[in-house]
Order: C-alpha cells, then structure tokens, then sequence
RNA sequence: GGUGGGAUUCCCGAGUGGCCAAAGGGGGCAGACUGUAAAUCUGCUAGCUUCGCUUUCGGUGGUUCGAAUCCACCUCCCACCA
C-alpha cells in the first residue's frame, strides 16, 4: 500500500507542501512524521480522530509516528482558529491530561512502534535570552503578521503570549528533526501556518528539507465544528463520558451527505468498498451507516463492544440489512443478528433503597443517571412529550417510580426516541 | 501615562429603577413528518420540594419600598492619543 497515495484518496491530503516530494518521499523511504497534540482536556473526542486515522494509516505503511503532546504549548493556547485565548492550565493539568491521551491514543496506534514525546521536556529548561539568541533571527514578523491565524486575531486582539506560539510549535519540528530525524508533520488545516513556520526553521537551522500536510477541516451540515451532538457535547472516546452505545449511535446519525467522507476517514475499509457503499440509497444507506457505525466504533472500542452496541441499536431501532443484500468486507456481516435479544443498552445501577417507600420522583432520577442535566430539564422533557419510561410516554411530571415499575429488575428510560439508559437495582 | 468605551444567561447581543429569569439571533433538546438522515413546521432552553420559592446580568459595598439598570471603590478588556 503507497501511503501517499492512500492519502490523498481517502481524502485527507488537504494542503502540501510540495506534493510530488511528498509522494516520492513517503513511498521511498520509512520516514518518522510528527502530529501534535494539545492536552487541554483529559480526554480525546472525535474531533481529534481525523489525524489520529492519517497517524495509524501511515504507521500501517511503515511510518514511524511521532505523537507530540503539547505539554509546553498547551500551557499557553493556539490562537489559530480560535477566537477568543485559551485558559491557561496548570502544569499538573497538563501532566495529568498527557497520561490520558496517552493511553486513549493506544486503541489507535501500535504505541509500542511509536515514540511519545513532550515539548515540556525540551522548553522547560529553555531560557530566555539563548533561546532569542538560537532561533529569534530566524523569524521575521512581517511574515508572521501575514499569517492567517494571526491576521484574523489582530481584530479582536491577540497576546505577545499567543502570538509566540507559532515559533514555538516551529522550534518542535526543529527539535524532533535534530533528534529524531522527523520529515514531516500533519495536522490540521488551522496549523498550515504554524508548520510552514516550522519547515522554514529546520532549513534555516539545519538546511534540511521537510514536509508538511494539513487534513481538512470536518464540519457538520450546519458548518459547524464535526464532532458534537447529544446535548451539544462532545463524543468523546473515553467511554466513562460517552458510552459505547451512545458512541455507535453518533455514527450511525450521520448526514447522508457526509457519509462517504467519514466512511474514508473512520474505517479502515477498502477505497473500492468506500465508494460502493457511499453511492447506496434508501435502506442500504442505513445500511452503510451501520457498517460506519461498527468499523469506527470498532476501531474506538474494540470488536466486541462495537458488536454489543450494533446489536443493542438494532433490537431497538431494526436492523436496515437484515438478509444481508449488501456485500461488505467488514465483521459486521459475520454477526448473528438473532443475538440482538441479548445485548443492552447502557446500564445504570441505582441503590435499591431510593426506590423503596414513596419512591423516588421520575425526574429527579433522569437527572440522577444523567439523561438530563437537572431535574427541571426532566421536568420540560416531560412537559413536552420527550420523556419514555419502559417505551410508554410520560404524562405527568410528578410521576413517581418505585419497585413496582420494574420488570425483571430493570427500567428502561428515554429522553426522545434515541437516548436511553436502562436502570437495574443495586 | 492620558482620554473615552465596555464587562448581560451556552455563544452573539438587546435592556439604563418595578411590566426582567431578562428581547432577538445562533446553538442545543423535544414533538410532528421521515430512513435512527436532511429539509420543514411547532414547543422548550437557570435551579428547586414548581399555582410558589431560590440563585443569575465582572467583584465588593451603598442609595431605594424595589437595582442588570443609580452611586462609590475594585478587577479585567477594548479604542484613540502619547
């Protein structure tokens, strides 16, 4: 497999800087190639996923990846793309959040054949008047001035602290050029100006030439930013914030419009498969979605969870393929759909005690096992029809549920037809 | 350093003494319609023990029967000038 080549079907080629090198590059030797990563939160969601997907495509063609976590950089915030700073965190945040996307990034990359690294590790020692000293002639700052990011930034005003960013993320694709031999770096489109930087400094400092390549901005049918839903929230990969189910469901709600893209980006499934897939319509586009929804949350999860998670949406929701018309490459033909009776939808405990005597109101336990946010959202829910409780519609916010209301233990609660937790007693 | 302007609920942004839990838009959620899609229409969008109560309009204190709105001080931001 040409990884160059891979890369630019599936469609994550975005910018180059010089394509026919890249090409040439990447299919003549086994280069290292450098993504960052800013830890400003403890876990990854699914916005982080489209590098991480170049990152273990390369690593398959015999790339070596380099995963940078921002321990330094993250302390101050990109300006790129963002509108407003960024709160500083502290150096045990960062510490702390490193340790997280460390062990996230493990489902996705053999970590073993990847070398983990920490700006902290290279700024921390770093002084002042040395560094100035180093690489401050390297810069000029009408070019700086000139860069997109921090053209749109100079209206609304912008932080010699921010502003420093860029050389900074330059000075890494310095430093892991010298002491790794990095080539190239990805990452998102909002970097193309910071990684030019850096291109520009390992050859002034070192007269090597490196590469960079940016991925494409996702963005939702609304242009919003990829990756939020259920609440507004991320979906996030650590399955304590998003359940596995929950996870699933994300994908398998896809626009139509988008579903050949994420089918490229998020499964490992041949380009051939992709396109098929993409150009069904009516059942079979559910079915595709399917096949979306089990490869990357396969990929996430692991194949038994994402089995679990199919299953569990299909008992509720049918299943769009159920002979199996559509030909496909993936696992998910090989699952027994007869099984369905048996998988779940995420599950709760709750003390059995709450539920003893008057019982515990219905609203107070759709907050409680964080259907909603409170009590009076529950309360509106209800208010407006939204609220399922063992698939019957709730009339009456004032509902109380008790022992009785469960079957074989468990209570089946829906806010709207999708989201859903089963409560079983503790 | 000087002068002027500003800080409002998730975001943008109205509101300048009671009719303000606070217009409008965005985003989000739900309902209807559908294919667990999109588009469209409708409702909701601070918390609670909900015909009522509590907290919210940068912070602290004050004036007033009553303050997001007036006064004082403080913090932070922005613009122009130097």
């Amino acid at each position: 497999m040409n990884a160059y080549n891979e890369l630019k079907a599936r469609g994550f080629a975005y910018q180059e800087t010089d394509a026919e090198k890249i090409a040439a590059l990447l299919d003549s030797e086994k280069i290292a190639f450098y993504v960052g990563f800013d830890p400003t939160g403890s876990s990854l969601h699914v916005g982080h996923l489209l590098p991480i997907m170049a990152m273990r495509l390369l690593q398959r063609c015999g790339h070596k990846p380099i995963v940078l976590v921002g321990g330094a950089t993250g302390q101050i915030g990109d300006p790129s793309g963002k509108l407003t700073a960024r709160p500083i965190l502290t150096k045990e945040e960062v510490a702390h959040n490193v340790d997280c996307l460390r062990g996230q990034l493990a489902r996705f990359i053999a970590v073993d054949r990847a070398v983990f690294v920490n700006n902290a590790d290279w700024f921390a020692d770093v002084k002042y008047l040395d560094f100035l000293r180093e690489i401050g002639n390297k810069f000029s700052i009408n070019k700086m001035l000139a860069q997109e990011s921090v053209k749109m930034r100079l209206e609304s005003g912008l932080s010699f602290l921010e502003f420093n960013y860029s050389i900074l993320q330059a000075y890494d694709f310095y430093v892991l050029n010298r002491d790794y031999h990095c080539k190239m770096q990805f990452g998102g489109q909002d970097q193309w100006g910071n990684m030019v930087s850096g291109v520009d400094l390992v050859r002034r400092m070192s007269q090597n030439e490196v590469f960079c390549m940016t991925f494409p901005l996702l963005l939702d049918s609304n242009g919003m930013k990829f990756g939020k839903t259920a609440g507004g929230n991320n979906v996030w990969l650590d399955v304590e914030r998003t359940p596995v189910f929950d996870y699933y469901q994300f994908w398998r709600n896809c626009d139509d419009a988008q579903l050949g893209k994420l089918l490229a980006f998020f499964t490992t499934l041949p380009m051939a498969e992709v396109e098929r897939l993409s150009a069904q319509t009516d059942s079979g586009i559910n079915r595709a979605k399917e096949i979306l929804a089990y490869e990357a949350t396969s990929l996430a999860h692991g194949e038994a969870a994402a089995r679990d998670a199919y299953l569990a949406a299909g008992s509720k929701f049918g299943f769009a393929d159920p002979a199996g018309k559509i030909v496909t490459s993936s696992a998910i033909a090989r699952i027994d759909i007869a099984a369905a009776a048996q998988s779940d939808v995420p599950t709760v405990e709750v003390e059995r005690v709450k539920f003893s005597g008057e019982g515990l109101r219905l609203t107070s336990l759709f907050a409680e096992i964080g259907l909603t946010k409170s009590a009076s959202e529950a309360r509106r829910l209800v208010e407006g029809g939204g609220a399922y409780c063992n698939d019957e519609r709730v009339g009456d916010f004032n509902r109380v549920i008790t022992e009785a209301d469960f079957r074989d233990g468990a209570l089946l609660l829906k806010a709207g037809k999708k989201n859903m937790r089963k409560v079983v007693l503790k």
